[in-house]
DNA sequence: CAGTATCCCTGTGGATACTG
DNA sequence: CAGTATCCACAGGGATACTG
């Protein structure tokens, strides 16, 4: 039955997952993905959402995050110092895809687990 | 339209989605999935596949993937150092997902570049 | 408030040599 | 053949101070 297990990747498709994963990668990104879902749209506010981030990171998260079309950063006219970071509607497409990552993951976890 | 797009994510979440990430994270890893895609089986084979990589880079991540049951190390009774790494029924699981994340990483390429 | 600038530290991965 | 062991370099992230 399992005698050929196939699943299809070339070198394209490596590159295409890496970016996928980048989007979403490393220590910061989801918990602050995870801050905006909660209403948090300031700065400050998202800062102090995260434990143990810092200014510098949540700053160059954002921007990466804002490179990649996910959020937005809009500055408020009437109070200058008033900025906010909202979701955009391109990021919903990605939450389908998140959704399926974090099941598997608890899926995965569950697996892992049983047989240590 | 789009004054409240929800992700719902919650801390167990951020956590599920980092494990999903870090079993095919990491610069290698995909690459020796590839590798073992397209036929190759053995330590040395699977090390000429891919450009650059070490012994040491490859060792690791065959570990880490065995660890994660996606694959398996049978050693050959007839041969004691012929070793055959393959891929076990669960890994067709994260195989799906995996066509998923290729395939948004695609979209979202040609959605970046063509707004730069 | 919403960030930058600077400096520093640790961990991941690279190079090379060695081994059952 | 299929790995380990050892050492090293460098980038990503942390701490802290400063700023429009």
């Amino acid at each position: 039955m399992q005698d050929h297990v196939k699943i299809h990747i070339d070198e394209a498709d490596v590159k295409a997952l890496q970016d996928t994963i980048y989007v979403i990668g490393g220590k910061w990104k989801l918990p602050i993905i995870h801050s905006i879902c909660n209403g948090n749209k300031r700065f400050t506010d998202i800062e102090q959402s995260i434990p143990f981030i810092t200014k510098r990171m949540l700053s160059l998260n954002l921007k990466e995050l804002e490179a990649n079309k996910l959020i937005t950063r809009k500055v408020d006219v009437d109070a200058s110092t008033n900025i906010e970071y909202e979701f955009t509607e391109y990021a919903k497409e990605y939450g389908t895809l998140i959704t399926y990552m974090i099941e598997w993951g608890k899926k995965h976890k569950r697996v892992i687990v049983e047989n240590s």
